[in-house]
DNA sequence: AAGGGCATGCTATAGAATAACATTATAACG
DNA sequence: CGTTATAATGTTATTCTATAGCATGCCCTT
């Protein structure tokens, strides 16, 4: 099982998650022939700003202006560079959220889903073979072919879950 | 477990889904001491039109008009419609889609999935105690709490899956 | 009849995504 | 090196999805 709940929903140095996301782009751009543009760049860096999905209003808000002509970037910009990030798997659509989140391991498979803390708002990956498997041979049974899969679970991360239990012990 | 895809797939006497889905919910609805008004009824009808998920946009145009006045209903109105009916698990929401269908077997625990097929549009659902354990049991893994899901697999229904191979071999 | 609680009507607006076309940057080629 | 083709970005407007806020109407209760 490959997930990064270990450090998604744990205090971490996030900086390294940044870097080695951007790490990791440089390289998957440059197998893919794929230019990863100062704007494709900027917005893959705002998204992982944080393990909170983030919305595309949201990233075109929280992206820095334009150094020479102090601009905003708008709207169809960000959802161009979203498109080219999502085609080669550097982010991933959360649709329950309209909100879109940095890819721990690009590159790989994605039969994964995704777990969001309804409490802190953060979403960790996760890759299970096993798991595919079992909604594919599911959906077999029925004579559906599966191509390709939606799976969010909500619920609370480990750190929310302790919280609230603080918060009731205290309360009471 | 439980699925209504031999149906949503396959050529059938749909007016029975309808009544039978209408007959439910009002049984459902008596249980809960809820009121199944007519507008209610109505947006519940005009989704279960088809197995086909609909937007709430083309539920407001799908809408017959108001028999007195001649106007047709408005998007908020039918929004709270379809509140109620998600509250009373009359309906479900397709986030991928932005759409909704209606529910096969409300009343039921709902650790289910839907099967959409990318060529005819239709969607089935599915109910399996199985599948809900092991993402459930994946997650705990992780330490995180499962308290909802949104499953959603996207491929080919047995009926698209027999028309394109038709397609291939005619072609060729 | 009066009041309270829903349900609906209505207008406006927020939020998410894209269409269409102009402009600029980059790569590719002679 | 300049020209051309292609890709990326800028810009404006629009579509689609969803909700806020307030007015009105309906039904039930007392």
């Amino acid at each position: 099982m490959l997930t990064n709940s270990r450090i998604a929903y744990h205090q971490h140095d996030h900086k390294r998650c940044i870097s080695a996301a951007l790490e990791r782009a440089k390289i998957l751009c440059d197998d893919h022939d794929a230019r990863l543009t100062p704007i494709r760049e900027a917005v893959l860096k705002t998204i992982w700003a944080s393990h909170q999905p983030l919305g595309a209003y949201d990233i075109v808000d929280k992206m820095t202006l334009n150094a020479q002509t102090g601009k905003r970037i708008k709207a169809p910009t960000v959802y161009r560079a979203i498109d080219f990030l999502l085609e080669h798997g550097l982010i991933h659509r959360i649709a329950s959220l309209n909100a879109y989140i940095g890819c721990p391991f690009p590159g790989n498979l994605h039969n994964d889903f995704f777990m969001i803390c309804r409490a802190c708002g953060s979403a960790a990956e996760c890759s299970t073979e096993q798991l595919s498997h079992t909604i594919a041979q599911t959906a077999e049974k029925t004579g559906f072919k599966m191509e390709s899969q939606v799976i969010e679970i909500i619920g609370l991360c480990p750190e929310c879950q302790q919280n609230s239990l603080n918060d009731e012990s205290g309360s009471q």
